[in-house]
Formats: C-alpha cells, sequence, structure tokens
DNA sequence: GAGTAGATCCTCT
DNA sequence: GAGGATCTACTCA
C-alpha cells in the first residue's frame, strides 16, 4: 500500500478556512513512526473548530490558557489534549500562528500496521471500531499528549496524500457530536465523513 | 436495540 | 471542586 506519499505542505494548513481544510483532509493518509512502529490509516471523519467565534472550541472568546496554547501555533501544528481523563484527541492547527483554528481527526481507516493497533489497544483482532472515534484512535496509532506541540512535517507524524479524491456526492457533512454544550454553534455543519465508511463513528446513541 | 452510568484525570475557576 | 471535542459495558425492554 505504499504508493507514492506526498506529505502535505505548510500551505495546505495555512488557509483562512478551517473547514475547507477539514474537508480536503478527507481521503488524506495519517502516518505516525511511533515507539519504533509504523502505522498508518486514512482519515475518513474530521470536524473543524472555528477558534475564537466558535463555543465548541477551546479558544472561544479568545480563551489562551496553558491547555490550548497550541492552538494558537503555526500552521500544521499538533494539538493533542485528554479528554474526560483517558482519552487523547488529535489536532491538526490550521491558519496562521495565534489564529487557534483546528481540525479534529475523529476517525480512520487502517492501512498499516493494523497488528501494532491492536497491540497498543490490547485488542485480539481487528475491527471497525479500532480506530472509530477520535479516542480510538489516538490510541490505536500510539499518540499521547507527548506529541502535542509538535507538528506534522516530523518523522514520528505526518499526514500524506496519495491523490485519492473523494466525490462531492461521498462526502456527507453533518453537525458536530460531542459539543451539545456549545448551545447554537453545536449545530453548525462542520463535520465531515465518508459516506458509507464503516470506520466513521456512529451518529449518536 | 436503546438508554444510562461509570471510568478517570487534567485543566480551569 | 466541577466538568469535559469520549468510550464501553451493562441494564431494561
Amino acid at each position: 500500500m505504499t504508493e507514492k506519499l506526498k506529505i502535505l505542505d505548510k500551505a495546505f494548513y495555512n488557509r483562512k478556512n478551517v473547514v475547507q481544510v477539514a474537508r480536503d483532509l478527507l481521503g488524506k493518509i495519517l502516518i505516525t513512526q511511533l515507539d519504533g512502529y509504523r502505522s498508518s490509516g486514512r482519515i475518513v471523519e474530521t470536524e473543524a473548530y472555528a477558534g475564537v467565534e466558535d463555543r465548541a472550541s477551546h479558544a472561544f472568546g479568545s480563551k489562551r490558557t496553558a491547555r490550548s496554547e497550541h492552538l494558537y501555533g503555526d500552521p500544521g501544528t499538533i494539538y493533542i489534549y485528554i479528554c474526560y481523563g483517558m482519552h487523547h484527541l488529535f489536532n491538526v492547527i490550521t491558519n496562521k500562528k495565534n489564529i487557534p483554528h483546528g481540525v479534529l481527526i475523529r476517525a480512520l481507516e487502517p492501512m498499516e500496521g493494523v497488528e501494532h493497533m491492536l497491540k497498543r489497544t490490547g485488542r485480539l483482532t481487528s475491527d471497525f471500531t479500532i480506530t472509530k472515534g477520535p479516542g480510538n484512535l489516538s490510541r490505536a496509532m500510539g499518540m499521547t499528549k507527548l506529541q502535542s506541540g509538535g507538528n506534522v512535517f516530523s518523522e514520528e507524524i505526518f499526514i500524506a496524500d496519495d491523490g485519492l479524491r473523494y466525490k462531492k456526492n461521498e462526502i456527507i457533512v453533518t453537525k458536530r457530536i460531542g459539543v451539545e454544550g456549545a448551545r447554537e454553534d453545536a449545530d453548525l455543519p462542520y463535520r465531515f465523513i465518508v459516506k458509507g465508511n464503516p470506520y466513521v463513528s456512529a451518529k449518536k446513541s
């Protein structure tokens, strides 16, 4: 599965429209080389977080804290934080430095290194849940907050393009998940999923 | 199958 | 001291 991989450059992330970047990330390949193992997967679900104007974002209202500091980094910066005490959520920063836009990667379709994902997650067999949901995919790829503050142009973690493009009718736009507390912004159509992909996280229980 | 609670800990108030 | 960009397992129907 190692076709011609082109690593996405800074210009890809350095765009004003974080929603557009989130959409463009669908079909790209996230590769990690951590613990000496290489794992990769195709991105099939993303969410955009539009910075200071977005109630669901940690940077809403220009809030700037030690935790959200990485949100304000250069385009391509990695922002990982722990949610509910046990889940690591993986974000890529977009737009210019000091503009806290980010894209949350919510689901991957595993490609390489599935056996290492299984080992990391303590599973015996691979199924559709191994990289479904932001908490699961971070664990499967071996990403922790140790990687937060790095960038997606490094040896350890990077995102590449193998030329695959989803057509417009293969992508579904919905509102985001798990951000009910964001009030009216919870209804924004900032979530992108690949139609019919079994690794996409479930709608809502 | 749907709904609910518990796990678990870092961060901000 | 409360709560969170979640996930899983268990209950009940």
